[in-house]
DNA sequence: ATTGACTTTTACGTTAAGGTCAATAGAATG
DNA sequence: CATTCTATTGACCTTAACGTAAAAGTCAAT
């Protein structure tokens, strides 16, 4: 017997609210069952809704998370959708290669950051 | 006698609009020279262009990206602030850390798409 | 002198991703 | 059964980061 889910039960492991949930059910992303009008989302909600807060926190758009599950979940079967696919798929990876470039160079920036201000502390600290 | 760039020259450059130069300007990211009312750009302000769009492309906001421009530039002298900057720093490079996990994790089920596609193609390409 | 390319300011418009609020409905607990 | 949570639907609201359009100035080239 699956387990099975409320809404605030979830709103309360990820950290978001109510409506945002309504919202990603509303756009098609999630699934959940009712028992009279309340939501009873199941593991595999659940499992898209990390998907959903990942690709979030990346930039990702809904449009561009939803295109990604339903690439998942279901290949096309015709071969001019499948190398767009393989196309889209091809762009995604260089602009997440990017990305990661860019988080890199910031890291170290901020670390720069972090030094000044640690030989100012120093500096207060002594003086002071 | 240092080169001095006009606005579409860097739009050019940089891919975007003269109205998104402008924004950045309203917001003190930049501060170009007037010759008349035009507006000209110097190398300095150039290189700050190009840490926005680095912000950019990695989900920061303007109002962070302005922050680390600031404390990049001008790191504060009281003690209170300097903690705060510290704290603010360590907080941005957990959230970095994490968007690199979430990266790497999306490269991979992208992999996993690309798999399934190939594998998809060569079955089509073979029975037709 | 006119065309064309480029620039300026002002100001309203747009889009994504939810926030917020009101009215209503079930569900659970004393 | 009355109360008290918690959920639902529907509607309008909000914010960031620009887009877009209008009206007008600048400057070189034709």
């Amino acid at each position: 017997m699956e387990k099975l889910y409320t809404i605030t039960e979830l709103t309360r492991e990820f950290g978001i609210s109510t409506r945002t949930l309504r919202f990603y059910e509303d756009e098609g992303l999630v699934h959940p069952e009712r028992r009279g009008r309340t939501r009873l989302f199941r593991h595999s909600d659940r499992h898209i809704i990390q998907n959903i807060l990942r690709g979030r926190r990346i930039g990702f758009t809904i449009a561009e998370i939803r295109e990604i599950i339903l690439a998942y979940r279901e290949p096309p079967g015709e071969l001019g959708q499948l190398n767009l696919m393989l196309k889209r798929v091809t762009e995604k990876r260089i602009e997440l290669n990017q990305k990661r470039k860019d988080i890199d160079d910031t890291i170290a920036e901020l670390e720069i950051i972090e030094e000044l201000a640690l030989t100012r502390l120093a500096e207060i600290g002594v003086g002071s």
